[in-house]
DNA sequence: TATTTTATAGAGCGATGCTCTTGTATTAGA
DNA sequence: TCTAATACAAGAGCATCGCTCTATAAAATA
């Protein structure tokens, strides 16, 4: 419908301009020359709200991430990794509270509906592609694709192995899960406040401190 | 004052239980038998009060993790690391919320008073003084402590350099923040709810990923 | 004792999420 | 074409919130 649609981009206006918190029904409402009561006919409820946001801001990082990734040659496994980090992170720059929605403290007592999953594995997944074809080209280190593991970290990583596809040893996957941590780990860092006091800020330095550390990550899986 | 510890008391009960989000001034006053306007006279406001409990939280952190710290010997300082990744870590499984609160997302509109920046240090420094005594005997890695590095890192990571007292070639500093980066970035991944559907929760399982993160990191720095 | 300070209560303002009832168009069926 | 069902919106209302203002009781001070 027409007026559902109307709703969404309001409330994704507000999301932007004042953060998830002081996203208010009655506001939106208000936007649009209705009565808070009315948008109850197309909204079930607050949290049904930000679960549209929640989804929308996952396909946008995903999708942002997916077109850049898409522009750099097959072969060249480093510039796609390299792309797609700086992606997701001048993603979340540009999309601060969205990213703080998806990334940030969980509401307490909502339970993110099935719904989200799908989008939520967008960038994973990318990754994930990513690495299986440094994994087929043979560039992971060596070291890494030898090491035998614990039978439960094993396990705790089955999961991961089966959405990968091909068959990745244990230690491979671990490191690409902890690179993935860092990605998400230092762009909320920056984000959210804790480099203050900590990390200049001037021109350029946060950026030559991210590109650093894609550089390690590329690294420590070997790919070079 | 009396009064105000009782308040800062049933606050903290509150964020433990409910979280940060639903944390009410007027919950409390009504705890505590008075109006909620009388609080107001010890309270300058709801963000005064959050304050206190992010202050709070940051000690609380800090605390534990050094009282654990200490309890392993000097020189063993795989063990320190090891000892301070898992008190971190256990303390933010006790205290999810008021883990969220302190590296969840920022409230739109709240700065950070200047009295949040010693406690939110405790861990890093105690991170540092770690990295410190491993670069004293000579245990960091040599080909990290030789590598030469792009200057704007350098300024980047000026403040932390200055912080750590002595001199640390800016390519350890780097990977140490890396380290750090990861270590809360993992916590936070595993408490907000970011490993669901990708990473086993069978008994021991999170804990397995943990402990060869806590190897890696070790690894990465080339403490052995 | 008189006065000033301190601590509390109470009422009130504007806002929120959400529900329930009422009213009105538009559409579908007889 | 008339009627009945349906879709949609408005309005009032409830409980809650942060916060302010004023009036009042108690305690400390002069």
């Amino acid at each position: 419908m027409e007026i559902t649609a109307e709703i969404l981009t309001a409330a994704r206006r507000h999301l932007a301009s004042e953060g998830a918190p002081s996203l208010s029904l009655r506001a939106i409402a208000r936007e649009l020359g209705m009565t808070s009561s009315a948008v109850y006919r197309y909204v079930a409820s607050r949290d049904d709200l930000l679960t549209w946001l929640i989804v929308d801001a996952y396909n946008s990082l995903g999708a942002a991430s997916e077109l850049a990734e898409r522009g750099v040659e097959r072969e060249d496994v480093i510039g796609r990794f390299r792309t797609t980090c700086r992606a997701v992170r001048q993603w979340a720059i540009s999309n601060p509270h969205e990213w703080a929605l998806i990334y940030g403290s969980p509401v307490p007592g909502y339970v993110a509906p099935a719904d989200t999953i799908v989008p939520a594995s967008r960038v994973p997944q990318l990754l994930g592609a990513i690495l299986v074809d440094a994994v087929r080209a043979g560039r992971v280190r060596e070291s890494l694709m030898g090491e035998r593991v614990d039978p439960t970290l094993d396990s705790s990583l089955a999961p991961l192995r089966e959405a990968l596809g091909i068959a990745v040893p244990t230690a491979v996957i671990h490191q690409a899960l902890m690179v993935w941590v860092g990605l998400f780990g230092a762009v909320s860092f920056e984000l959210f406040g804790q480099f203050q006091n900590v990390i200049g800020d001037g021109p350029g330095e946060r950026d030559a401190l991210f590109d650093r550390c894609v550089r390690r990550w590329l690294d420590e899986i070997g790919i070079a």
